[in-house]
This record gives C-alpha cells, sequence and structure tokens, in this order.
DNA sequence: ATGCCCTATGATATAGGA
C-alpha cells in the first residue's frame, strides 16, 4: 500500500502534476494540504477520472485538505474535535479518512507567522487539539494502523533545515513548537524518517531566492504513525524531482510504503 | 544547477506563505 502526502499550494493550479504524479507513482492513497478552494471547486472529476475517490475539507482561498483514495474512503471526519479558531473562523485544517482500515489525517498545521504573533499561540493551541484528537481514536482503535501527515510547518530537528543560524528567533525551530511534537509523539506515534533520493531530506523549498537550486530547504512535511502503522513501514522517500520546473509547488511528495497484512 | 516567487481574490494591490 502506498500512501503519499503532499502540499500543492492550490489544487487547481497543481491539477495536472497531482494526476500526472498518481499516474507515474500509484499512490492508493494520497493526503492534500493547501487546496487553496471551496469544496465545490474542487477538481473532483479529473480526480475521480485519475481513479480516485476524495473527501474535501475547503472554505476558499487560504488552507483546505483533502485524501483521495483508491482503496476505499470511510470514516471520514471534518476537523479536530474542540479545534481552536483563529480570527473567529473555523479554519480548514485537518481530515480524517479509514482507507482499507489504514486510518489516514491529513493536516496543514498553522503556520505561526512570528513568535509573538496570535497565529503562533493558534499555532500551539491548533497541535495540542491535534494531540487530543488522535490521542482519542488511538485509545478507542489501539490495533489499528494510523497515521497523522501532512504539512505540519514544524522542523523536527536542527538537522531538518538548511542552516539552523539562519532561523534565529523564527518559527518552525522554536522549543514551544518542537515541544508540541514531541507531546503528539508521547501519545505512542513516531516521526517516521523519509529517506532523500538526492541532497537533504528536505520536502519544502521556498519559491524566493531560488532556494531548492541553492539547497535552503526544510523537512516540515512529516509522517507521524502509531506502531501498527510503524511496523509496516517497508520504505519512506521524498519525491524532490516534483519540485522541479515550472508550476510546482513548493512542497514535495513524501511516500510511505506499507506492507500487506495478507500473510498474517 | 532544473534558477532569483507564487496563488486567489468582490483583483488593477494585497495577504499569506515559512
Amino acid at each position: 500500500m502506498r500512501i503519499a502526502t503532499w502540499n500543492v499550494n492550490s489544487i487547481t493550479a497543481r491539477l495536472d502534476r497531482v494526476t500526472g504524479w498518481c499516474q507515474v507513482h500509484a499512490p492508493d492513497v494520497v493526503a492534500l494540504q493547501e487546496l487553496k478552494c471551496t469544496d465545490d471547486a474542487f477538481p473532483t472529476m479529473p480526480i475521480a477520472a485519475a481513479g480516485y475517490q476524495v473527501a474535501t475539507l475547503g472554505t476558499g482561498r487560504w488552507n483546505g485538505v483533502a485524501v483521495m483514495s483508491r482503496v476505499g474512503l470511510d470514516a471520514i471526519t471534518y476537523g479536530l474535535t474542540q479545534q481552536p479558531q483563529y480570527d473567529g473562523v473555523d479554519e480548514p485544517r485537518a481530515i480524517g479518512a479509514t482507507c482499507d482500515g489504514v486510518r489516514i489525517w491529513s493536516v496543514y498545521v498553522p503556520n505561526g507567522r512570528e513568535v509573538d504573533h496570535d497565529h503562533f499561540a493558534y499555532k500551539l493551541h491548533w497541535l495540542a487539539a491535534l494531540r487530543d484528537t488522535i490521542a482519542a481514536e488511538l485509545a478507542s482503535n489501539p490495533d489499528r494502523p494510523l497515521a497523522v501527515i501532512g504539512d505540519f510547518n514544524v522542523a523536527p530537528t536542527d538537522d531538518d533545515v538548511w542552516d539552523i543560524a539562519k532561523f534565529d528567533g523564527a518559527t518552525h525551530v522554536t522549543a514551544a513548537e518542537r515541544s508540541a511534537l514531541a507531546q503528539l509523539r508521547d501519545i505512542g506515534l513516531v516521526d517516521v524518517a523519509p529517506r532523500a533520493l538526492k541532497g537533504a531530506p528536505y520536502t519544502f523549498w521556498d519559491y524566493r531566492a531560488a532556494a531548492f537550486g541553492r539547497g535552503w530547504g526544510m523537512r516540515i512535511d512529516l509522517v507521524y504513525a502509531n506502531a501498527p502503522f510503524a511496523a509496516r513501514v517497508t520504505d519512506c522517500w521524498i519525491d524532490r524531482e516534483e519540485r522541479k520546473g515550472k508550476g510546482a509547488s513548493d512542497h514535495a511528495p513524501v511516500v510511505v510504503d506499507l506492507n500487506s497484512t495478507s500473510t498474517e
């Protein structure tokens, strides 16, 4: 079973890239982030033509998440339990679905903007709500494979950015954000380490300053898996090829391959 | 080395990205 996560930075702008990538790599499940469109505007028909059912949560120009699946799409959950609002708005940043017995959460964690910004406090609250939501699912269904995948907007370690000295005082690398990730791991999730096909294992390169060509990347798109999921992982890798060329998202897909349970 | 930004919007600038 092949599962991918990809911040596409607009599904309508990236539609041909997404369907083309699916043709080449044949994922069974794809978690999308930053749809930047409403549910009504989501290109459901082209995605269906590519062979995928899809569950979406999108409200417009910002945020938006989805799960695409060609192996079933059940028990869809929209948003987190007690998800905090930002500026009075329930933002579309999390969607859960069960695909062939595997529980998948596609998440787009708030950016935080600046450490002294309201958005940063919102980011930490949002991560706490994510922890609580997933902890409840793990408690009620401990043997079911589960993974939270998506754009976490946190680099877990200093090695996950191209130059930690450049991040002094910046978001994405603070102790508070990394502590929130640690609390997520404490409920029984592990960070499934991706294999870089070339260079460092980054998943994001800013559009500005030719960051990709310079290797100025970050690993912020993560696979957080429970033990039953992690036990089935045969490979995890980052498709940096997809970051190249005109019309690329600023994030590369992260792919995780699982073995089958048919021999059990 | 895959190049000095990209996207959506009540657009002709702006917010947001990280």
